[in-house]
DNA sequence: CCTGAAAACATCGATAG
DNA sequence: CTATCGATGTTTTCAGG
């Protein structure tokens, strides 16, 4: 089995059927564009807004967005929550350096990583780095004990860099 | 005004009223956290669904998640779409540092940026680079494109870093 | 791909704890 | 603040053309 089964995955208990990781493409047309786009803007749209706004029927529009899940197009839909207003008003990222011994346990080491609260996502680099942490801290304090008692006390971690992130926006085109 | 309005924005036309960019923490219940958690994870949840999950009547549910929207905590709802399945099986993390005197035009520039549909990501730093994006290409000679052409080209870009990213997974809290 | 009809859902106001 | 009820319009869903 490969290290990295695929090139980004979704979130924990995913309301998931069984959605492939789509490694090629997957075919779509003009009509599957469009509704991708609607969706990425706002996955809380209904089916018939979608048809509606893309120019076909309900139905048709219905069985394209379940096709778009089933194939991997679409891995899920998420609300986006501020951590700020949740009372995290911080946010770092953090890149984690592993000894060299460390990486075959990297999978393990980062599945326990990404399951705590601070954790908005992980990436797996190629470059110097082994991955790069997006995390979110209640305060200075928060953040300091995340980067020194969660992944420098242990052996696997080699170093850590933290960086502070003023602000993180979306891209506009949202994958497409 | 401040070169930082938020903490963090979400993505282009925005399906939103009149979401206030929540600076200060806005106060939540088990109640709240729980319809949070379930639209983390499924933002198309229908909001019976949603309330049989938290355990409250569906009016109280739907008053909930309008409040939760309406302060800010929800900044969003958006479809999670895969890059592999779309045609753009890379992925990269792209650093760059701009020249001191270009530091006010940081804002201007980063739209533009943002706006290219190799962008998923923008995150504004305190660190030494000026920011990070997180981008997607169709093949490496699109990727070095968007970084030589679209980057580089630039006066006000000094320096960029490129790494590459094997994979890309959500945290599980989602950012509770 | 569409239409159409039935079932499920969202939404509101009134009422009450 | 929360829950329940009931009425009304919308949305989803599926059978079939």
């Amino acid at each position: 089995m490969s290290e990295f089964p695929s090139t980004t995955a979704a979130a924990g208990p995913i309301p998931t059927k069984d959605v492939r990781p789509a490694r090629e493409p997957v075919t779509t047309d003009e009509v599957d564009r469009r509704i991708l786009t609607v969706l990425a803007r706002d996955a809380r749209t209904p089916n018939n807004a979608v048809a509606a706004e893309v120019g076909v029927a309900p139905s048709t529009c219905l069985a394209r967005m379940r096709a778009l899940r089933d194939s991997g197009v679409i891995r899920g839909y998420h609300a986006d929550l501020d951590p700020a207003a949740l009372g995290r008003p911080l946010q770092a990222l953090v890149s984690v350096r592993l000894s060299s011994g460390a990486r075959g346990r990297l999978r393990s080491f980062t599945d326990r990583i990404r399951a705590r609260p601070e954790v908005r996502s992980v990436y797996f680099l190629a470059g110097g780095d082994d991955f790069l942490l997006d995390v979110t801290a209640v305060d200075v304090a928060d953040l300091r004990d995340f980067v020194v008692e969660e992944l420098s006390a242990y052996p696997e971690v080699a170093s850590t860099e933290t960086n502070l992130v003023f602000e993180h926006v979306r891209g506009t085109a949202a994958g497409l």
